[in-house]
RNA sequence: GGGGCUUUAGCCAAGUGGUAAGGCGUGGGUCUGCAACACCCUGAUCACCGGUUCAAAUCCGGUAGGCCCCUCCA
C-alpha cells in the first residue's frame, strides 16, 4: 500500500506500527449545520481508504469525533462558538442543534454508503480527558495561563510548522480582516486549550475545570478523543486539506507534548470540491447539500460515483453538467453489471488476477479512477465467465460501495403490475398484427405514467422511471 | 508579502522516464417494424518555451492561465 503523506510531502509505503493493524483517526463534522457535498467528499475518501485497507487485509480501527462544542468562528478567544451561533439562528438549544445535525450527518453518510466508523464520540462527552491532558501540558511547561485562558506555547513544540510547510517569518497575521488578534497570547500563533473567558455570557456548554468554569478549545478535542480511543500511537490521521493548518498542526503539537514522542506517522488529506467560482462554502453561493441533489433527481450514489472518478488529492470542480455525465455513466455501468448472467463456475485463476489488479489500484495511493477502470476491463473481458465476474464485482463493491449488484427495487402494486403485463400482452398482439401505431401508442401511454418498456430478444420487460 | 497545487481529446479523467487507461458524449455500423437497450468501429504531436536523457505527459528551469492556504472551513 502506497499513500501520500502530508508530513513528508511524498507518496510512501505504508507500514503500520503493529503489523496487519491500522489505527486511523478521521476528523468529524462540527454539527452546527448541514454538511455540504464538499464536506461529504472527504468522508467518501476516508471511507474508501478504510475499506481499501481492509481489502488489502488490514484490520482497521477507526475513530471519529463529532464536534459539538469549542469550535469558534475564529481561533482566538474572539470568535463566536459555531454551535451557539447555530442555536441562535434556529432558536433552539445547542444540544438540540447538535442532535439534529448529527442525525442529518449520519443520514447523509448512510445514503452515500459510507460506513460509520466503529468509534464515534462527541466532543462534549470527553471533557475529563482534555482536562487531564491540559494539566499535564501545564506541568510540563508546554502550556501557560494568561488572562484566564489556558494557551499552548508553540515555541515549545518541536517542528511546529513541519506539517504545513510554512515559514513562521513569512506568515501574515490576521490575513482575513474578520480575525482579531488575541492580545493575551505570548506568540500570535499560540492557541487556546481551555477557555474561561468568553464574551458570550449565554454559552450553554460549560464545565468545571482547575482553571475555572469554561469549555475546551477546538483542537484538543481531536487529540483527546484519539488518545482516549486509539492510544498513544496512531497510524493514519485524515481530514480535509484545510485542516492541515492550523488544526492538525496543533493536534500534533499537543499530542506530542502530551505523549512525549512522535504520535502519528501518516497524515492524509482530501482535496476540496470547488464550484466554478472557486471554493465551496456554506455561506457562498448555492448551499449544495445531498438533500438538494436528491430533490433535483440525483441519487446519493450518483454523487459517490462522481467523486470516485477523480483522485482524492486533486481538486474536483462541481457542476451539474459533470454530475449529469457521472449519473449517466453510473446508470449504464449498473445496467451492464445487472445484465451479467450468472453462468459457469468461478474461475480461481482469473479471479485472483483481477483481485490483484484491483488491489494494485488501491495500493496506488487510492486511485479510485483506476479501480473503476479495472471494473470496466473486467466487464469487457470475454475470457471471464458470468459467475466469476459477479463474484469479483461483489468484492470490488466492498470498497467502491456503489450497490452495483443491488437491483433498484421500485415498489409496484400487484394491481399495477397486472395492468402493465396486460398492456404488454396487448402491445405484443398489436405488433404481431403489424399494428405498429397501436403498439407505439401503448408504449407512449405507459411512458407517460412513468413506465418504460424495454424490448429484448427474450420479450418485453418494464422499468419504473 | 510568503507557501503550495494544477493545466492531458467536446466533457470528466488515469498515466509512478520507454513512446498516451477508462468513462461520458459525438459520428458510423450490427440488431430492431421504428425506437430504446446491447455490441462493434470512431478520437490527442499531453498549456507554451527552453534544458537534461538513447528516450520526457512524466525530471529541471522559465512563461502564461486556473485554484488553494497563511488562525471559519472538509
Amino acid at each position: 500500500m502506497r499513500l501520500y503523506n502530508t508530513l513528508t510531502k511524498q507518496v510512501e509505503d505504508f507500514v503500520p506500527n503493529e503489523e496487519g493493524k491500522v489505527k486511523m483517526y478521521t476528523c468529524g463534522p462540527t454539527v452546527y449545520h448541514y454538511a455540504h457535498i464538499g464536506n461529504l467528499r472527504t468522508y467518501i475518501f476516508e471511507d474508501i481508504l478504510e475499506k481499501g485497507l481492509k481489502f488489502l487485509g488490514y484490520d482497521v480501527t477507526r475513530a471519529m469525533n463529532i464536534t459539538d462544542v469549542g469550535h469558534l468562528t475564529s481561533d482566538g478567544d474572539t470568535g463566536e462558538d459555531k454551535m451557539a451561533k447555530g442555536a441562535k439562528r434556529e432558536g433552539k438549544t445547542v444540544y438540540e442543534i447538535a442532535d439534529f445535525y448529527t442525525m442529518a450527518f449520519f443520514n447523509d453518510m448512510a445514503d452515500l454508503n459510507i460506513k460509520k466508523p466503529s468509534i464515534v464520540l462527541k466532543a462534549s462527552d470527553n471533557i475529563e480527558k482534555y482536562i487531564e491532558m491540559i494539566e499535564k501540558m501545564l506541568n510540563d511547561g508546554y502550556a501557560y495561563i494568561s488572562n484566564g485562558n489556558v494557551y499552548f506555547d508553540i515555541s515549545k513544540a518541536k517542528d511546529y510548522y513541519k506539517l504545513s510547510g510554512k515559514n513562521p517569518d513569512d506568515l501574515m497575521i490576521g490575513v482575513r480582516d474578520t480575525v482579531e488578534e488575541d492580545k493575551s497570547k505570548r506568540n500570535p500563533a499560540d492557541f487556546v486549550l481551555w477557555f474561561t473567558l468568553s464574551k458570550f455570557e449565554n454559552q450553554a456548554m460549560k464545565w468545571d475545570s482547575p482553571w475555572g468554569v469554561g469549555y475546551p478549545g477546538w483542537h484538543i478535542e481531536c487529540s483527546g478523543i484519539a488518545a482516549k480511543t486509539l492510544g498513544e500511537y496512531l497510524d493514519i490521521h485524515c481530514g480535509g486539506v484545510d485542516n492541515i493548518f492550523p488544526h492538525h498542526t496543533n493536534e500534533i503539537a499537543q499530542s506530542e507534548a502530551y505523549f512525549g514522542h512522535k504520535w502519528c506517522n501518516y497524515w492524509c488529506h482530501g482535496a476540496h470540491l470547488n464550484d466554478s467560482t472557486g471554493k465551496m462554502s456554506k455561506s457562498n453561493g448555492e448551499f449544495l447539500t445531498l438533500s438538494l441533489l436528491k430533490n433535483k433527481g440525483y441519487t446519493p450514489l450518483d454523487y459517490r460515483y462522481f467523486c470516485l472518478n477523480s483522485h482524492y488529492r486533486n481538486t474536483l470542480v462541481f457542476s451539474y453538467e459533470s454530475l449529469d455525465i457521472a449519473r449517466n455513466a453510473f446508470l449504464k455501468l449498473k445496467g451492464r453489471v445487472l445484465g451479467i448472467e450468472n453462468t459457469g463456475e468461478i474461475d480461481a485463476v482469473k479471479k485472483s488476477l483481477y483481485l490483484s489488479k484491483f488491489g494494485d489500484a488501491i495500493g496506488n495511493d487510492l486511485n479510485t479512477s483506476l479501480m473503476l477502470t479495472v471494473l470496466y476491463d473486467l466487464l469487457k473481458d470475454g475470457e471471464v465467465n458470468g459467475a466469476t465476474k459477479i463474484s469479483l464485482i461483489e468484492e470490488f463493491d466492498k470498497v467502491l460501495s456503489l450497490d452495483l449488484l443491488k437491483e433498484d427495487v421500485k415498489e409496484v402494486s400487484i394491481d399495477l403490475e397486472n395492468e402493465i403485463l396486460a398492456r404488454i400482452e396487448e402491445r405484443k398482439e398489436a405488433k404481431k398484427n403489424k399494428d405498429f401505431a397501436r403498439a407505439d401508442a401503448i408504449r407512449d401511454e405507459l411512458l407517460e405514467k412513468g413506465i418504460k418498456l424495454i424490448d429484448t430478444r427474450e420479450g418485453t420487460t418494464y422499468e419504473i422511471v
